[in-house]
RNA sequence: GGGCAAUUAGCUCAGUUGGUUAGAGCGCUACAUUGACAUUGUAGAGGUCAGAAGUUCGAAUCUUCUAUUGCCCACCA
């Protein structure tokens, strides 16, 4: 053991823990000790924005995944934890456009796409680099070499093969929607984007012209130049007679519109709001539009994206701003005497988020993702969804409930289900483009100049098109990106190798030589199927269907060939054929009978027996493997994210299955004769089977408020792209307030920085203050007074490791099994007792996301038992250093998980037996091999309460302290605390003497363990003692009337479970002796 | 308007399926100082569990209502 100083300097130690931590690897699953045995456990990293730092909330969000890994590590687990990135599209280019215009005074129109693109990269680098930085400061154990970013290459072919999927899938789809607009950002913002605004505004009640038979009403008045129709609600009778009329006026004067209103009814309209009827703007309503929809109702846009009016608005509107209209329209109303009445009413505007600007719904062909469309659901041969059958027809919203309904992802607290319900069935298509340069170009490429009708399709390609494949001119791609969360939805997978490329090895059907059992591998023989053989093909072939399949490939001989011919007919796609994947060669055996063959060689069933050599110039396995796994390379470089259907023979699939599999030489299963399997090979190469290992990911922990925009939307993509759930728990975290229940913002000042509090307290103090005390879902304040408190407590553990350790000349590892039970005393065993419980309660809590309840029975056990009277009762007894260690190292594991570095450093100061001996990747107790001793703790108990109560007598009557008080009791457990006695006289300062009487003149207290008097001091008086008595009696009395009352009651006694009844005598007994003893005592 | 949550000691919060004389930390009061730790120890004060009604042998815990606070969703023409 090195020199530990007085108290712990957590500066001194973070750095370069966390560094050797990192150097040694074991961050990265792979290296974890017997890794290829060990269950997965992932966590995504909830990707921060590109934007800025990191505040308390990442640092919480951190601190809590921090903490499941790690214990998941220190189980046993593959532990991985991914860090990455989110390109945060329209915010990262807000932020940039912003310092742009500051400190430049320039828009991005001065720059340029291309320049614009290349600023934000150098943006985003560097703000990348400060948040690893954060991450590391905070002690967290990812996975670094797994970073990934959102807008990286491997995230961008898979966001275009996704978008290429849901497109031929039709779930995406381009239309005229009526999106909310910002003028000011010339962007579509998503409801997510929005914020909201009070406005007071004038509610004018008006009818469109003298002779229109219905009174409207409205704020924006000169919306009305673009409506088409009336609303009301059904068999309204001011309006039945008019619902289905078209009432052609003139709005807005000369130079207004020429409207066509119909009159509509619909449940929508509120029939007590205002007069009852709903003048319909289709372009420029969300509402309007919705009903214009149901009622086939035509639109016409009025205002324009520049937010100013349009033609159609009529030419005296043309040109003019929303208010110049608004005043143009309201004075003519004036002027026509239209006007009913005007009222002052106070709205809700939406707003956009980020500049404030009020939102101008307007009509504008968007990209969508349709929820309620219907696709085939693919199939995962890894983690299959259950309850949704492979290929069956489904919709986005109907995936996205199943999978939360039948609790196949739990979300904790559980409450948010039912929000998480409420969202899903109110979702509408999922706007997905956005007029933004930064992000994910939308993959759909239009002809420059039309020339001919098909030139005016929409191409949707994963690979880039210059030129229009219709008419040769150029091909011009969408201007527009991807909302961000396209890509974020993806991040389950797309971090871990996917897109994959999926190869559906096909062994084709029974054939003639099959049923002669003779070797054919010339490919100008013509051996056909066999009747049997087509119809297992056959069947096949409606199989593979359901597996999207994009090409198929095909062994050049006559049975594979007609295998190949049945798939291609059912699917509807052409066949390759390939040399590379022909049967193995059979030299001089052509034609021969397979027994002939194996007579010499063997076995074929064992490649072992032919692998480097084969008689009569036959192929050699190798050989097979090496052309096999050359084909399979050149095909996932040409179709990756593709599924390919590869018909084969039975030798060559078998070499072939183990291409990308380090170090399996062979796949020890294959199909059947005319059957299939699948297998996935991804493009990460070193890291080939990340998807197979570790998705589904176990949890995915983040704050409530992103349920919807990214937990919902992960969900979404991972049903739909792979046919699996993305994680099977979701933790909802809080968000962290100030002292003072504020949302910490920039403008109140109030933000808690970790990288200013760390310095000072050290990131564990932090950590724990942000996990203890979090409930889930429920915010959390956290303040400087908190973390302070918590790095007294790092203190504290750090001393107790100090007094452990200078116990013993050599510090060692010591197993339970070293412990002699023979030689325990009463506190020993109530010790181990405890440790024992406290470490099941700190499993079983971690298991559950009980952080709080955790921290707090570790930090109980810590200061309240092990530091406070264990510690002081082994000065006395002394000679426990073994003891001592075992509980140190099982602490220090316990602590792990919440506070890293402290554990960290007095493990390496007292345990490590090398560089790489981390506690970090030691074991967690296992608290089934601890011994509980129930006797034990009840024995100690009551030798506590006798210490308290020497000394609250002490306190009482003002004894001094270095005083040593001779102490008369009376107990019935004169055994259990004779056993203990040099003990108690230590802590209490106190000689023991047991006596049957107390004796004359002293000063008593009674207590359920007895009677315990001291010798009167000079200063006390009699009275003293009595009012204290007096006082305790009467309490004492009152418990017994109440325990006795509940114990009188026959219904009680009759219901009550008996171990609750005898619980309650029991107390009463103890009560009443106490009772006997206080009198006993003043009658004296 | 719809929904969700919170309300327990001066402050921040625990309290697991109803069974304790209702707990912790901070703060407060008094005492203690060379022996792991003052970033400490010892003892103590402090609560009608927001209010009302109900269910039950038994309610901080379950039900209903009320009040206050916070959040989410929808928004009105």
């Amino acid at each position: 053991m090195s020199e530990m100083p007085k108290a712990y300097e957590p500066q001194q130690f973070e750095d370069s823990i966390y560094a050797r931590w990192e150097e040694s690897g074991a961050f990265i699953p792979e290296n974890l000790p017997d890794f290829a045995t060990r269950k997965p456990y992932t966590i995504m990293l909830p990707p921060p924005n590109a934007t800025g730092t990191l505040h308390v909330g990442h640092s919480t969000m951190l601190a809590v995944q921090d903490a499941l890994i790690r214990f998941n590590r220190m189980n046993g687990k593959r532990a991985l934890w991914l860090p990455g990135t989110d390109h945060a599209a329209l915010a990262t280019q807000n932020k940039v456009e912003k310092d742009l215009f500051k400190n430049e005074k320039i828009t991005r129109h001065d720059l340029g796409r291309e320049e614009l693109l290349k600023r934000i990269d150098v943006f985003v680098e560097k703000n990348r680099d400060r948040m690893t930085f954060q991450m590391r400061k905070m002690g967290s154990s990812l996975d670094w070499s797994r970073e990934a970013f959102t807008l990286d290459e491997p995230r961008s072919r898979a966001v275009r093969l996704v978008f290429k999927q849901m497109f031929d899938d039709k779930l995406i789809y381009r239309g005229n929607r009526v999106i909310n607009w910002c003028s000011r950002c010339a962007s579509t913002l998503s409801d997510d984007e929005l914020g909201t605004k009070t406005r007071k505004a004038v509610l004018y009640s008006f009818k469109y012209a003298k002779d229109f038979p219905i009174t409207i009403a409205s704020t924006q008045p000169e919306t009305k130049l673009g409506d088409t129709g009336v609303a009301v609600y059904p068999g309204d009778a001011r309006y039945e007679a008019l619902v289905g009329k078209t009432i052609d006026v003139d709005f807005g004067g000369q130079g207004g519109s020429k409207l066509k209103i119909q009159i509509i009814a619909d449940h929508g309209v509120e029939k007590d709001f205002g007069t009852g009827a709903l003048g319909v703007t289709p372009a420029h309503s969300m509402v309007d539009y919705a009903l214009a929809m149901n009622h086939n109702l035509p639109l016409v846009q009025i205002i324009g994206e520049d937010g100013l009016m349009t033609a159609a608005a009529g030419s005296a509107y043309e040109g003019l701003t929303i208010a110049e209209a608004r005043e143009k329209v309201v004075a003519w109303l004036r002027a026509e005497n239209l006007i009913e009445k005007e009222e002052e009413i106070e709205q809700n505007v939406p707003i956009c988020e980020r500049c404030e600007t009020e939102i101008t719904p307007l009509p504008k062909l968007q990209w969508f993702v349709s929820v309620e469309n219907k696709f085939a659901f693919r199939e995962s041969t890894r983690a299959p969804v259950a309850g949704i059958a492979a290929g069956s027809q489904i919709s986005l919203k109907d995936s996205m409930r199943h999978v939360v309904e039948t609790k196949q992802i739990k979300i904790v607290p559980e409450r948010f289900e039912k929000t998480y319900f409420h969202w899903i069935n109110n979702l509408r298509d999922w706007c997905i483009s956005r007029q933004l340069w930064y992000g994910h170009r939308i993959p759909v490429w239009y002809c420059a100049a039309p020339k001919t009708e098909k030139c005016a399709e929409a191409v949707c390609s994963i690979e880039d098109i210059s030129v229009c494949q219709h008419c040769g001119g150029v091909a011009e791609q969408d201007p527009d990106v991807l909302d961000t969360w396209f890509s974020s939805g993806m991040w389950t997978f797309t971090t871990l190798g996917w897109p994959y490329t999926r190869v559906i090895f096909v062994r084709h059907g029974e054939a003639e030589t099959n049923v002669g059992d003779f070797l054919n591998s010339d490919a100008t023989k013509e051996y056909h199927l066999t009747e049997t053989g087509r119809a297992q093909v056959v069947a096949t072939a409606e199989k593979l269907k359901l597996q999207h399949v994009d090409a198929i490939f095909a062994s050049p001989l006559l049975r594979t060939q007609e295998t190949a011919k049945i798939i291609s007919d059912a699917l509807g796609l052409p066949v390759t054929t390939e040399e590379c994947i022909r049967e193995a060669g059979m030299g001089e055996f052509e034609g021969k009978l397979t027994a002939e063959f194996e007579a010499i060689m063997g076995d074929r069933g064992n490649p072992a027996n032919w692998m480097h050599s084969s008689p009569g110039g036959a192929e050699t396995f190798q050989a097979i493997r090496e052309r096999t796994h050359g084909f399979l390379d050149e095909l996932i470089k040409t179709h990756t994210g593709k599924t390919i259907v590869v018909v084969s023979h039975g030798d060559p699939i078998w070499a072939a299955a183990s291409f990308g599999k380090s170090g399996v030489l062979w796949d020890s299963e294959y199909p059947q004769r005319g059957s299939f399997y699948v297998r996935e090979f991804d493009t990460t190469g070193s890291q080939v089977g990340d998807l197979n290992t570790y998705h589904p990911t176990d949890v995915l922990e983040t704050g409530y408020d992103i349920i919807f925009q990214w937990v919902a939307r992960m969900i979404l993509m991972s049903t739909y792209a792979l046919g699996e759930v993305p994680f099977k728990n979701v933790y909802l975290h809080g968000m962290v307030r100030d002292e003072q229940g504020r949302k910490m913002s920039k403008s109140l000042g109030n933000v808690l920085d970790p990288l200013d509090v760390i310095p000072k307290y050290g990131t564990d103090a932090v950590r724990l203050a942000l996990l203890i005390g979090q409930t889930p879902g429920n915010d959390l304040k956290v303040s400087e007074e908190k973390i302070a408190g918590f790095r007294n407590f790092t203190n504290k553990l750090w001393n107790i490791s100090r007094f452990i350790l200078s116990q013993d000349a050599a510090s060692h590892l010591v197993l339970r099994a070293d412990i002699d039970d023979e030689l325990l005393t009463t506190m020993d065993k109530w010790i181990l007792s405890r440790l024992a419980g406290v470490t099941k309660t700190v499993t079983e809590s971690l298991q559950t996301f009980a952080f709080s309840r955790a921290g707090e029975a570790l930090r109980d056990f810590t200061w309240n038992e092990l530091a406070d009277w264990y510690l002081e009762g082994a000065k006395v007894e002394g000679e426990k250093a073994e003891i001592l260690q075992y509980i140190l190292q099982n602490l220090l594991k316990l602590w792990h998980p919440y506070m890293p570095f402290v554990t960290e450093a007095i493990w390496q100061s007292a345990y490590a037996s090398g560089e790489k001996d981390f506690l970090m990747i030691a074991k967690w107790p296992d608290e089934t091999s601890m011994p509980l001793y129930p006797e034990a703790e009840k024995d100690f108990a009551h030798v506590q309460n006798v210490i308290v109560a020497i000394r609250a007598l002490r306190t009482e009557y003002k004894i001094d302290a270095k005083e040593i008080v001779p102490v008369t009791i009376i107990t019935k457990y004169k055994s259990t605390l004779a056993q203990m006695q040099p003990v108690i006289e230590r802590l209490a300062r106190a000689t023991l003497l047991f006596a049957d009487a107390a004796p004359a003149g002293q000063l008593a207290t009674v207590i359920e363990e007895g009677t315990i008097t001291i010798p009167k001091p000079e200063a006390a008086n009699n009275s003293d003692e009595r009012g204290a008595l007096e006082a305790e009696k009467e309490n004492v009395a009152q418990y017994i009337a109440t325990l006795a009352a509940k114990l009188a009651n026959e219904d009680f006694l009759a219901r009550a479970p008996a171990a609750v009844v005898e619980k309650e005598q029991g107390k009463l007994r103890e009560a009443r002796e106490k009772l006997a003893a206080i009198e006993d005592r003043l009658g004296a």
